[in-house]
DNA sequence: TATTGTTATACTCTATAACTATA
DNA sequence: TATAGTTATAGAGTATAACAATA
């Protein structure tokens, strides 16, 4: 008795709210990427720098920041490990002696794509429901909200 | 020199993963939702229980820690505050003691009204380059990833 | 003076296990 | 036996301030 019924809270008009889908989705990849990652030895945090650093745009660290949401100093944490684990290194700009480009190593480069396989893997199971072309349109969407000026930020 | 320059990053392939998409957009979102709240003591998550409470479904703790992917043990501090400050009841279920739904007071009701409505002014401001239709495609798309079967979660 | 990376620190959020009362 | 709520605790994630090196 009193068995869960989402069904009634689902259907409530509150539960229409952007903000709350998007907190709902993103809880949800996040689980469901985690897991994906775990025997990897990396987590969603981690993943996403180790990416960057393997996609041959040589991002600072700064720029890790702004991309993705972190502050400086997490980005420090988080370089930090992956650099121990011999996946990414810094290298010194030369023309700017304070930025490090993060470059991902052969190592790095191999386990980001065996990393990546298997996140795609697991969303093509998780959002089965979606066609490919709406998950294609949802990525637009998404993609559009959030590569907009960031001076726009408080 | 070196300043940055983000365009590099969000024109490389791993930029598009929907992971990442979800995960940048949540934090932008959290963050302007957050301030956006700020005025009225709530958070993102307390927000979330008091409309929850305040759309007439009468959620369990449990009903709310499955629909908002929080612990039940963190529904439980949450449900506190907003009681504590009179913005919420537990009203035990007369068919299952064991169980409480959750239902907003009269201030309660009237704090999710008005806080919904900065919310959603703050959404318009940060979501302008989306013409109402896209961001309706959104929401639906985030509704169907988001509203399924949850059995199936790991 | 301003910026990049760094360290330290505190705070918020999330996850786990154990307990109680009811079913 | 199983479930709803609760407590306690630890771990992951986030935010802020201050500092050294460099611009």
């Amino acid at each position: 008795m009193a068995q869960i019924q989402l069904e009634r809270l689902e259907g409530s008009p509150f539960a229409a709210d952007p903000g709350l889908l998007l907190a709902r989705a993103n809880a949800d990849s996040i689980a469901a990427t985690n897991a994906a990652l775990a025997s990897f030895g990396l987590r969603v945090r981690s993943y996403a720098v180790l990416a960057a650093a393997a996609s041959a745009t040589r991002p600072t660290q700064r720029e890790l920041a702004e991309f993705l949401r972190l502050d400086p100093s997490q980005v420090v944490a988080l370089v930090d490990e992956l650099e121990r684990r011999g996946l990414v290194r810094r290298e010194v700009d030369p023309a700017d002696r304070r930025a490090n480009a993060i470059v991902a190593t052969a190592d790095g480069a191999a386990l980001s794509a065996r990393a990546n396989a298997a996140i795609a893997e697991a969303r093509e199971r998780r959002l089965a429901a979606l066609a490919p072309e709406e998950l294609a349109a949802l990525t637009e969407l998404l993609a559009r909200i959030v590569n907009r000026e960031r001076s726009n930020s408080q």
